[in-house]
DNA sequence: GCGCGCTGTAACAATGGTGTAATATCGCCG
DNA sequence: CGGCGATATTACACCATTGTTACAGCGCGC
């Protein structure tokens, strides 16, 4: 999701150059409409993966745009996250209505920002995370919530889940605790790092010995989801199975 | 990111002093400024890494000192923590005007406030290049942190991978003891310069006969990782010079 | 309310990497 | 060949990182 094309319909040139940039920094690929018949030419050429549009827009308003786009085919799944005003917040009601994803009432902090705009890309691209993860003897379903070694269910909590998940999403990969706290917990929980090291043990153990393999620690560094389960060349030895 | 330089602008000396022993604790170098002018001048001298500015000031106001160093190429980037007081929210509008990296409001827990300054960090810091080196029959890859020769793959502690990252990232060039110990250990470790010899010695005896060719001790100079491994007969002619 | 599962934190145990010094070996020069 | 400085190798104690356990708090459903 990062390097995904986002569209921002917004007229007042300080509002854009300030979100322009966070996003930039968040590594997204920016388009900037300061009004309506600019925004559906970009939708048209550009095709973004989502929109972040300004309540008040002189002429057609963001309410406007958002009802248009539902409205026709290409666009009725396009991705919308409606910028407004604290004193416009009554207006929420009707904005949910005319099927905007989500609000973002300024003010907002940066983080908030791309944090729902990383949501809102995560939920309409059920596609790739819904995709069942397999690894060898491992399997993971995101939509039955539900984890498998050999064809038996194994039983994790949300977060041993979501860790798999991520894990299993990148293998080979490694990840340090930080950028574990990121991707699995979400910027803006403020966790002490070892908690990831309890996490992972329970995740050893609720796989079990066999599977528990792939979960590999690199010292110094994070952990990893490796693909070959006994793989480091050293003395160790493979699976004893027959 | 521990070390980071952190120019800290508040007024008020008793939130100086607590903010101040909280970072310090986490292993931040601080700078304390208390207000505008002090802080233009710390940043010219010092160049932090992040401002950590308190909204209210007297004379120039937060807002004001983050709008300024925007708008100056050579500030124009750097990571801004806003702190604002409960009371001051209804100003967080105009916030993203100004550009701040992030806010947090007072009271703020210790954990919170390091939380934030290190996730500010690690977005701002330029990504250490992931790319996979490889010459001849060695590989490296950054991001699984996997060494391998011939496919093969090896055993390296921390040091001694980003030992043989540094050097592969610069083949053929001769690095001194003292060199490798700004490039590898970082600035401001104390090691003795005889160390080296014993990391240079584990990675060639990880890498193996063959590939430990690679690593070339230049007598009286240092070590390289040459791309011709090893031997070469008639490459005696070192340095026929001087 | 009460029990229960999940989560985050702290404290303690267990590795295993790291730095250092002592010793052996090498390379170079006269 | 002998000497000398530089590097290779070995061995070891220390300590940073990780594994493991125990516990307190919280939310949730019954």
């Amino acid at each position: 999701m990062p390097g995904a094309k986002i569209l921002m319909v917004e007229d007042e040139p300080a509002i854009r150059e300030m979100v322009g940039y966070v996003l930039r920094q968040a590594d997204f690929e920016l388009l900037e409409a300061a009004d309506a018949p600019q925004a559906y030419g970009l939708i048209a050429d550009h095709k973004p993966d989502l929109l972040l549009v300004d309540w008040m827009l002189p002429g057609q308003s963001g309410l406007e745009i958002t009802r248009r786009l539902r409205r026709e085919a290409p666009t009725a799944e396009l991705p919308i996250i409606m910028l407004t005003a604290r004193g416009e917040e009554h207006d929420q009601v009707r904005g949910l209505d005319c099927g905007a994803d989500d609000y973002v009432t300024k003010p907002f902090s940066p983080r908030e920002l791309v944090a729902r705009i990383q949501a809102l890309l995560r939920r309409s691209a059920p596609h790739a995370d819904a995709a069942a993860l397999e690894h060898g003897p491992l399997r993971l379903d995101p939509l039955r919530h539900e984890a498998r070694v050999k064809g038996k269910p194994v039983e994790l909590g949300p977060t041993e889940f979501r860790l798999l998940r991520f894990l299993m999403a990148h293998p080979n990969r490694v990840y340090s605790r930080v950028q574990l706290l990121d991707q699995v917990w979400g910027q803006g929980s403020y966790i002490e790092e070892r908690t990831i090291d309890v996490h992972i043990l329970r995740l050893r153990k609720a796989l079990g010995k066999k599977a528990a393999g792939h979960i590999r620690t690199v010292r110094g560094v994070g952990y990893q989801f490796h693909t070959d389960p006994g793989g480091t060349p050293g003395a160790k030895q493979q699976r004893k199975r027959a």
